[in-house]
DNA sequence: CACGCTCTGCCTGCG
DNA sequence: GCAGAGCGTG
């Protein structure tokens, strides 16, 4: 078993997993097996260096490399993986903070506060400091903060550090109000979950001496992604036995913006002296002429480890590249070659990704493949956990498990509507801190605070009570939520709008049980409290389930660590990507570059980049010239160069050509030279782009969201026709958005819609009602 | 207190 | 272009 395990691995992987005393930095280019050392390297030290599983600490990033890694050692390691502490940095930290956090003072029932809540929270404290919320927004001011937490400088410090400077001084009071406040609320925020852990561990001997001990192999993933706190964290930990193997990769360093620190890996033989090196330089992914691009580009930046990837598989097809007069054009073309690549290729629409700069440019994109009626699916942008009705619902949750949560009371006391406005809040809020008790307490006792309130409030306080009830016996958390969204009358009060929209909510609801439910069958600690600790540690890039044949379209900050038989580069325009925020600082354009690396090499077989001679985004038109960093590839590399070239130059593209990229430039917004021609060109879409002749600006002004709602049923509504139910009959072959391809087994009338049954091919059978299912007839 | 209108500001985003 | 905040009116 063994030795086989070897077997399976080239020399230098082996090398990297034999590797086990001492610290160990393993440089693991694109697609070189990254992961297959981690993994193998977990299950070698335990078959062949007899380590306990319980002494092995291995820490990603992501939740998803956290599942892959799992499922992948348990096929090598059996049961033992339940044994290995194996997860993100934030997931292994709350495992700690849940154990440890009262030597800060906080109760271990505390809850994590998400960008929204800090926002909220940090809006109370702009306005308690009297701070002017036009030059101190939530957002600038969280961000510093955040900046300040990744550098782990607590607010003393900060106002030591940076005192005198007049901005500074104000985030200094912002920063310590909010983290007193956070405290009120026995929350703490992402940044604090690492940085709270290392002070326990640092001030706490006992706590330290256990875990370091614990911990004699520590692997870490992802290494060129690390901040300083979680440097810090790692480093301590380790600092017993100093068996550390970080896996990484500098020329994948993307995440400089939320703190990454690149020279935590560029220094990593300094911080730990001894460290073997082993460079993974064998590319199992590209193709050659992928390879060659993506190396091209790479090597404008200057690698301190010199690594230069290669690879045996073959040659492959040039990469290709095309210009389009606008976005539409651009995205039409994409559309075609993958048609052309499922006709002649016999590919699936799974085997493409499309990868764009910023979310904001998916709406072209999508308006097409819409309209040629290509299934896909987007990654990020509104989140589900991000939508208000999960948010509402969660809230609710987190009032039950924890009444001191103030932001959640706020968010939930008058949703459904309970006639309690600003000015009460506000009355609740006042008597609230001036008791030292939460918002709640000032409702419950609403008789001796706050009299007028008893009315309107006595409902909301027994049902919160009776839902903590459940709590207390222990009712499945699915069943909680069920009596949560009855109770408290926030499903009836969805199901008197009767919109589409609030229809739309309601199944998110229900998707949320599906959640709960899925959270049951899973989980070994089936708490409420353990459930919400679950979703506050979620994202949605966690499921990208592969088994829907979707086209995907995402950020190519998402894709990283991904791979598609064909990869579309798109938006490849100066001010775009890079971005015009990036422009400043050769450092900034640096990471745009390896972002750029991360694209290219996400493909395995063909690879397309595309630009577009204007492009409207922000409501205003630009002409762009094309991105450097195509230039950087050499032309013979290219499929199309000349024509993409030729078509782009052919454009008046300096006669008028200004870029005024309407955020990031407040001051100049309307300084100098806005004047001097007659500004951006306004590209109305559905007027201009002859394209889409059959969308009227009414349908598809709407977000994307609620777009996806209207995609079937919706449009023909808004088209004053009809919903033809006709079509759909018992052996109709139909498209479910989300559950893909099936065929109708059956159908029921339902007052003037239709109980409809379908055998889905890889989800089995469902029973949907036919207007809200949004099924697609296929043909 | 609720609703609807206008104004503003915007990249990328792990958990 | 669009969402969310803020403000004024019924």
């Amino acid at each position: 078993m063994e030795e086989n395990l070897l077997n399976e691995l080239n020399p230098m992987q082996k090398e990297a997993v034999v590797q086990t005393e001492g610290p160990c930095l393993v440089i693991a280019g694109a697609g070189s097996g990254k992961t297959k050392v981690l993994t193998y390297k977990v299950a070698y030290l335990m078959e062949h260096e007899k380590v306990a599983p319980w002494n092995i600490l291995a820490i990603t990033f992501t939740n998803k490399a956290a599942n892959e890694m799992k499922e992948r050692v348990e096929a090598l390691v059996g049961n033992a993986i339940n044994d290995i502490w194996l997860g993100t940095f934030h997931s292994i930290c709350v495992r700690i903070l849940r154990k440890f956090i009262d030597r800060l003072g906080y109760d271990t029932s505390f809850i994590i506060f998400d960008t929204t809540d800090q926002k909220t929270l940090m809006k109370q404290v702009l306005k308690e400091l009297n701070v002017d919320s036009k030059m101190f927004s939530e957002k600038s001011v969280l961000s510093d903060i955040s900046n300040a937490k990744n550098e782990m400088i607590e607010p003393e410090q900060y106002k030591l550090m940076y005192g005198g400077d007049y901005r500074k001084d104000i985030i200094a009071k912002c920063y310590e109000l909010y983290q007193k406040k956070l405290k009120d609320n026995n929350a703490i925020d992402f940044d604090d979950i690492i940085n709270y852990t290392i002070k326990i561990l640092q001030n706490n001997s006992d706590v330290l001496d256990y875990y370091a001990s614990k911990f004699k192999y520590i692997l870490v993933d992802e290494y060129q992604d690390t901040n300083k706190a979680q440097f810090t964290l790692i480093s301590t930990l380790a600092n017993k036995y100093k068996n550390i193997t970080a896996v990484g990769d500098s020329d994948q360093s993307i995440y400089r913006f939320r703190g990454a620190d690149i020279t935590n890996i560029l220094n990593f033989e300094k911080d730990f002296p001894g460290t073997q090196i082993v460079k993974l330089e064998q590319n199992y992914r590209c193709t050659q002429n992928i390879l060659k691009a993506a190396n091209e580009v790479i090597k404008n930046n200057g690698d301190k480890y010199g690594k230069r990837l290669w690879t045996e598989n073959e040659e492959g097809n040039l990469p290709n590249i095309f210009c389009g007069e606008d976005e539409y054009e651009e995205a039409s073309y994409v559309v075609e070659e993958i048609n052309h690549l499922r006709r002649a290729e016999y590919m699936k629409y799974s085997d493409f990704a499309i990868l764009y700069r910023m979310n904001s440019q998916s709406r072209a994109i999508e308006d097409v493949l819409r309209r040629e009626d290509i299934p896909y699916k987007i990654i990020g942008g509104l989140k589900f956990y991000e939508r208000k009705e999960i948010k509402d619902a969660i809230a609710y949750l987190r009032l039950i498990a924890n009444s001191s949560d103030s932001i959640s009371f706020a968010r939930i006391i008058n949703e459904p509507k309970r006639g309690i406005g600003k000015t009460s809040l506000d009355n609740i809020q006042k008597i609230a801190d001036e008791n030292s008790i939460s918002m709640y307490e000032v409702v419950k006792h609403a008789e001796q605070y706050m009299p007028k309130l008893v009315n309107s409030t006595k409902a909301f306080v027994d049902t919160i009570e009776e839902l903590k009830g459940l709590v207390y016996q222990e009712t499945d958390v699915s069943e909680i939520i069920k009596q949560t969204l009855k109770k408290t009358g926030y499903t009836d009060a969805l199901k008197l709008e009767n919109t589409i929209e609030a229809q739309s909510r309601i199944e998110n609801l229900e998707e949320l049980l599906t959640v709960a439910m899925e959270f049951e069958k899973e989980s070994a600690d089936k708490s409420l409290q353990e459930f919400l600790n679950g979703i506050s540690l979620s994202s949605d890039t966690d499921n990208i389930e592969e088994s829907d044949d979707m086209v995907t379209l995402m950020t190519l900050h998402s894709a990283k660590g991904l791979e598609y038989p064909a990869i579309f580069l798109v938006g490849l325009e100066e001010g775009i990507f890079p971005g015009n925020l990036s422009m400043g600082s050769e450092e900034d354009i640096q990471e745009e570059r390896r972002l750029f690396y991360v694209g290219i090499t996400r493909a395995k077989r063909y690879l397309y980049i595309t630009f577009a001679k204007k492009r409207t985004i922000f409501g205003s038109t630009s002409y762009n010239p094309p991105s450097r960093f195509v230039n950087e590839i050499p032309k013979e590399l290219f499929n199309g160069y000349d024509d993409a070239i030729e078509s782009s130059n052919s454009a008046d593209k300096f006669a008028d050509s200004q870029f005024e990229w309407t955020y990031g430039s407040k001051f100049n917004k309307f300084g100098s030279g806005s004047s001097k021609n007659n500004g951006p060109v306004i590209t109305k879409r559905a007027v201009d782009s002859g394209d889409i002749p059959s969308a009227s600006p009414a349908t598809f002004g709407k977000s994307v969201d609620s777009f996806l709602k209207n995609m079937n049923v919706g449009v023909s509504t808004a088209a004053s026709a009809p919903t033809d139910l006709s079509q759909y009959k018992v052996g109709q072959a139909v498209f479910h958005k989300k559950f893909g391809e099936g065929v109708i087994t059956g159908l029921d009338p339902e007052g003037d819609d239709y109980k409809v049954d379908i055998e889905f091919k890889n989800f089995g059978h469902k029973r949907l009602m036919l207007k809200f299912a949004r099924l697609e007839i296929i043909e």
